[in-house]
DNA sequence: CTGAAAGCGCTTACAG
DNA sequence: CTGAAAGCGCTTACAG
């Protein structure tokens, strides 16, 4: 007959009698060696065959270490997450610490709650996939010394560490890319200037036109409401409205660059013949789209493993100097880019 | 200056000049009418200005109640679970609850040793979207009276609550659809039988053909090895080779319909003008693949609220007998379905 | 090598 | 209405 309530220290201990405290050495591989040999081996033993599982939460509360981890994501239905989470849970349970995932929105006072529930869950820090480049959120959490990194977004001030992919690089790569091609009046559809990306790729975009000594009349930036297909799809729109005569887009990342496809395909626009199109992240199955997004590829398994990494690291030594690392994109040319076409 | 360490009752209680027993009832809405109006206001107002967020392990601790849930997945980086985990978040958090989502592969060894950590986490439940029509883990939930509810797949026994779609409706909205558009061979890529989702859909496809007096020369079935599209793809290959003249494709779930794109694209074929496919899930973004896919739309996020909701429920009341909720699909006609092409 | 004790931050019967 | 006390399940100095 299966047992009605979970075992604790007490009921193992009494069970072979020996005090709770023995057992509790022998449960924690660190102090086992602490037992003799032999008593170690019996409680093993018992503890397996009653399927004891020692109650981390009562453990956490004694030494003030609750093994948690907060991850806080603007977006979870984004496809680029999975991947990035996957990576910060291989990591984290190396260590055998969990994540707690919530799902915050866009919203900065709802994060804010959200971050207060975690933080009453005695999560030992954050990653934070939600910060803008001036982010109250991580005033807050400096103030409250909660350990906290950013992944993918970073803010201004650096007063915290980041994981952040090179955005000028990018956006460099994606400009030859299409300059290399033949094309000459080229759009970028930022993301919002609020947000590092938009920020940083718009001004990638900017460097790389004027190192290309593109003229004024052969670029043009427009700026969508948000990361997303829709927000994309009015921003693609607005450029052509502003920009006749465009023969690509450079997307501001792979949902934008879809509301682009959404644009074209409504009006009869075919890429990559008449339009061709870069987009940003290299998110799952874009590779399947038609024509198969060309676009930058960033690592976001890495960037997951080392934002954990890193918090990881200020959670051992909270006054450590924040670090910025930057990864390096690659551009994944498929099948929606091509010359031009030929002007008549 | 920020203090170092987190506030507890006791620091707010001699701040504020009373005991920290009467702190503690003000936190607590539920226990607040306990204390008298004024003073409450003033705890409150102090807890405000400080920041006080009472500890919830160390409550739960006393309580015997974590409020976490374990969320068991096989695949994170699978589409469909981010709207189900939405849904589950959602009513989650209503009632003060947080979820632990954690990636727990295929392999029951390993599923096997995460649901141990959840355990000796304290979750109060399990959600599990990994079961298997036989599963070791569900034993050994039931074992441990573990209340654990299936999302999306069930068992074949029946001893605990799940939600699921109905995937005989699904089926046969699936082989309807293509019937009335005139297809007379349609294939059937199936997913693994050892899944209830795999099982039952095959179940309905045959159902289906022979609700519709389909002769056995008239369909045939191939099992993909996984619901990926690499998998898929594969299947795909086998069922053109065991079933020439094949018209119509019921794919197993949409990235096994996505394995079926790339096979037709490889070997030529035109997508729906020489055959129609068929996906399910309606997973994010497969109305943006060419041609947009026709599939059977699942209600995820209610899925994952009526699962939360379920599993609070049986948190509350142990002892109640399992319940399976079945879902209403909707099949989505988009662009992979048209008429067969005219024999020649 | 093992035991007895204190204490982590709470909740909640029990007094008063 | 408020306080004092016990106890949730652990860990870890401190004795012996």
């Amino acid at each position: 007959m299966p047992e009605r309530k979970r075992l604790t220290l007490k009921d193992l201990a009494a069970e072979i009698n020996v005090h709770y405290s023995t057992v509790s050495r022998v449960m924690n591989p660190a102090t086992r060696h602490l037992v003799a040999d032999d008593v170690a081996a019996r409680i093993l033993e018992v503890a397996e065959a009653r399927g004891f599982r020692p109650n981390r939460i009562a453990a956490g509360l004694r030494t003030q270490r609750s093994g948690l981890v907060g991850v806080v994501l603007p977006d979870i239905a984004n496809p680029v997450f999975p991947p990035i989470l996957a990576g910060i849970e291989a990591v984290l349970a190396q260590q055998g610490y969990v994540p707690i995932v919530v799902n915050a929105g866009l919203d900065k006072v709802r994060q804010r709650f959200v971050i207060d529930q975690l933080v009453g869950r005695q999560v030992e820090g954050l990653l934070l996939a939600t910060a803008e480049r001036e982010d109250p959120i991580l005033d807050y959490c400096l103030k409250q010394r909660i350990p906290a990194v950013m992944i993918n977004r970073g803010e201004d001030a650096g007063r915290a560490s980041c994981v952040v992919s090179d955005n000028l690089l990018a956006m460099r790569l994606t400009v030859d890319h299409l300059v290399a091609l033949g094309h000459r009046r080229i759009g970028h559809i930022a993301g919002p200037a609020a947000l590092s990306t938009g920020y940083q790729r718009r001004e990638g975009f900017l460097q790389a036109v004027r190192r290309h000594r593109l003229r004024r009349e052969a670029w043009q930036v427009v700026e969508a409401d948000s990361y997303s297909r829709e927000a994309g799809r009015q921003a693609c729109a607005r450029l052509f409205a502003d920009f006749p005569g465009m023969t690509a887009i450079a997307a501001g990342n792979d949902l934008i660059a879809m509301g682009c496809y959404d644009y074209l395909r409504e009006h009869g626009l075919c890429c990559p013949a008449d339009i061709s199109v870069v987009g940003h992240n290299d998110m799952p199955f874009v590779d399947a789209l038609t024509p198969p997004l060309t676009t930058v590829r960033i690592p976001v398994h890495q960037m997951g493993e080392d934002a954990a990494r890193l918090l990881l690291q200020q959670i051992g030594a909270p006054a450590s100097p924040p670090v910025t690392v930057e990864l390096v994109p690659e551009l994944i040319v498929r099948g929606s880019t091509a010359p031009p076409p030929a002007p008549h």
